[in-house]
DNA sequence: ATGTGTTAGTGTATATATTACACTATGCCA
DNA sequence: TGGCATAGTGTAATATATACACTAACACAT
């Protein structure tokens, strides 16, 4: 079977940057490429976008298939539309990035016998296509966004301690912060509840917070801003 | 001639969200549709990429076709793929905006056949398709960005008066700002050169700046910030 | 049980940035 | 030459951001 159109169409594809994060370190998700072009080359997992599917849904689909991860935070990049970015024939993609909370191994297992596995952004392998441009567009963006959006916290446990968020944002930014100043910071923005739980570990132990959603949402309502 | 492939392909459009100011209104350029669907109604300027042009290419093309505007501000915005957009056929939309200069009725008679009429923002008529949407989204995205990137600069002529920049902002964000405060703010970023012209008025005549765009390039290398 | 090491948790003073606010200057025109 | 409309200017009050160091709690070793 076929499908003809009057005049020659570009192919559309997804592709999606994961970040997670593991031990102070960003990490992003890469897949090994099985077959020519690039073969062998690491790759941002993604593929065609189907025509009954949205993009956003052949985003979460690809990223199922070939990762196994389902139920992350996904949100739309840019779309890379030079000429040749893909040797074979035209292909425009429209990227997207997702954060994950848990890196872990067994996570990525499900994957159709593809490799998948995780690299810290800064030892990156070199990458398929215009992938490099692509993730390092991704950075960019989170980097930026974490600043004005509570999107960090996709990344951790639903319950952290302030010790771990503030890692987490150093982790991103790429520079330390004062955890005074940090904490009266986050602590302000009111989207942090206390749980009367507290983490267990080798010395003291820290309050665990969750991320509250729904106060998030009111305040959005209202406008309020939550720079760090 | 025909062109098949094994899998059905979405079309791929562009279309182009213009802005412009005239008397302190914020507008947006609309075509108005010759063809069903949505005959007589409204639309934003846009239209197939072609397989071997990139997707800002299209985007400029299809600008300069449908409007008659060339060398405009142009950025990409979001990329809209519902199922349903269209009703004909799967078709995926690379969205982009424009900001162009001189808002004037010349301008846009370039135009092939179509007719292309400048709205305000806040008195749009009806459109067609998503691009209500895809409209909104653009006119937040303008609103964002003009706080911490000098974009502004796009929609005003080369030389412009202190006043009028100040009244370019205050239209895009719809508030009053002090003056005082404004230019403090403004001339503090050392973006603007002050020209040995004035603007001649029916009263006391303003210095004329232009942006200086070499200085801003060198900044931006420095990482400088320019929230206003 | 006591000491040691490691992380948790807290407040204040200083510097910087933002806001609020009103008058004089200049040029056109009647 | 007087009136009117716009251009242009500074300072004080307030809010926000930064820099900075010690005590508290717990685990573990002795």
């Amino acid at each position: 079977m076929s499908f003809s159109y009057r005049y020659p169409r570009p192919a559309l594809t997804v592709d999606c940057v994961v970040f997670g994060v593991h031990e102070g370190r960003l990490l992003v998700l890469l897949i090994r490429r099985g077959q020519a072009p690039f073969r062998g080359d690491w790759a941002i997992p993604g593929g065609f976008v189907d025509v009954q599917e949205s993009i956003d849904d052949a985003a979460r689909r690809e990223l199922q298939e070939e990762t196994g991860l389902t139920n992350v935070y996904l949100e739309q990049l840019y779309t890379f539309g030079a000429v040749n970015r893909d040797p074979r024939e035209r292909v425009v993609s429209v990227a997207y990035y997702a954060l994950v909370r848990r890196v872990e191994h067994q996570e990525v297992a499900a994957s159709d016998a593809a490799q998948a596995e995780w690299f810290p952004v800064d030892e990156l392998p070199s990458l398929a296509f215009d992938h490099e441009e692509i993730l390092q567009t991704a950075l960019a963006r989170l980097r930026a966004k974490v600043r004005y959006q509570p999107i960090g916290f996709e990344l951790l446990p639903t319950k952290f301690t302030l010790t771990q968020l503030q890692q987490l944002y150093e982790t991103i930014l790429g520079h330390e912060i004062d955890k005074r100043n940090f904490r009266k910071k986050i602590l302000a923005t009111r989207l942090l509840k206390p749980l009367e739980e507290f983490a267990s570990g080798r010395h003291r132990s820290a309050r665990l917070y969750r991320f509250d959603r729904s106060q998030y949402q009111k305040l959005v309502k209202q406008g309020v801003n939550f720079e760090i």
